[in-house]
DNA sequence: AATAAAAACTAATAAGTGTTAGTTTTGCAA
DNA sequence: TTGCAAAACTAACACTTATTAGTTTTTATT
């Protein structure tokens, strides 16, 4: 009957992906069923199984692709700035952005991926301990150069990255607030905190 | 068989509240199954119908109990405390304290809501606005009489409320961090955010 | 127009879901 | 010890679940 529709630059298994990720957001992963996916997409629930797995595999692709680009971005990031303050500033502003930009995505891999089957879960669980602790250590880096004034760098971490994590709270909201002057607001509000 | 265990202070009731709380924090709500959260009771999934209506009840109790705890703390801060930063401490306080020891109930309450059903969905979101307007007026308060620098009233709170929020992502962590230290420091570092 | 591959379909399976009905066991009061 | 209510049980229900098998339709190529 329909064909599954998928953009330009989009494989079939992409689109499928990309509203998964929506559904799993909307519902939670447990609490959507592939018949309400392969609805959604115009289509049968056995037709999806033309180009996917398992309905685990959809949210292992979500949970990984995540985890991969914002370890990519560290990299850059600690290759590509001077500064303690400025590693941490473009690291608030990456989260910030992708948290705007692939909200459903970024919440899935933040809420979900309770779901992952072994081993993925835990691998997917320590490649997030990774990426804490090389956040970390950009912090302690600026205590010792003495560009910070915080004490506890686990702290410190957990405090920043969790407010930045908490527009997924804002998006819907839409208040009269654009999303430059929001990151711009929220970087200098927690930026304050800790620059010396 | 096996009789359903409630402690001094709690009904037999409540002992199974608690109990899914913890499971629906664990596994969600719609991967927690009835046959399972009797199983952890050591009991039959029916039996526990002599004492609850329903599954979507349990998440109610625990929802609008959590709703009401908050709303009533922000009563007391409201009338007992005198400048805004006060104010403002003593609800980020409350909120690390809430979040450090009762950590099942604060956590479904954030996480599982969307599980609720109609009307107690609406309602409990209602209640959720409500308290975010409550706290904002703090805040806006607090940039009138110029206690704080602020320029964004609701951006401030999204920040601050998301980042002792984030403290569920600590827990279990059990880093070297004694539960004061970590209130006091994160109370500072968002302090020294906001404060002039 | 014929053919082969891709992608949809229908039907079915086995397992799991919340919940109800009806029955047995348990524990306490008389 | 008898009797009664509280609280457990077993069996069953009507549905929903992810997924497979087998078949038909669609699409593109020769």
């Amino acid at each position: 009957m329909a064909k599954i529709q998928s953009g330009e630059n989009s494989t079939k298994k992409e689109a499928i992906i990309q509203k998964a990720a929506f559904l799993f957001k909307t519902k939670g992963y447990s609490a959507t069923s592939m018949r309400e996916l392969a609805d959604s997409l115009g289509v049968e629930a056995p037709s999806l199984y033309n180009y996917i797995g398992s309905k685990s595999e959809l949210l292992q692709s979500i949970c990984s692709k995540m985890a991969n680009e914002f370890h990519l971005n560290l990299d850059v990031v600690e290759n590509n700035t001077a500064t303690a303050v400025a590693k941490v500033e473009a690291i608030v502003r990456f989260h910030i952005q992708k948290m705007l930009n692939n909200f459903d995505e970024v919440f899935v891999a933040n809420h979900e991926w309770k779901h992952l089957k072994e081993p993925m879960l835990s691998s997917f669980l320590n490649q997030r301990r990774n990426y804490e602790k090389r956040v970390m250590a950009v912090f302690e880096n600026g205590i010792e150069k003495n560009e910070l004034r915080i004490t506890n760098p686990y702290v410190a971490v957990l405090t920043i990255l969790s407010a930045v994590r908490g527009l997924e709270f804002w998006y819907g909201h839409k208040k009269n607030v654009t999303q430059e002057e929001l990151e711009n607001e929220m970087v200098k509000n927690l930026l304050n905190g800790i620059v010396k």
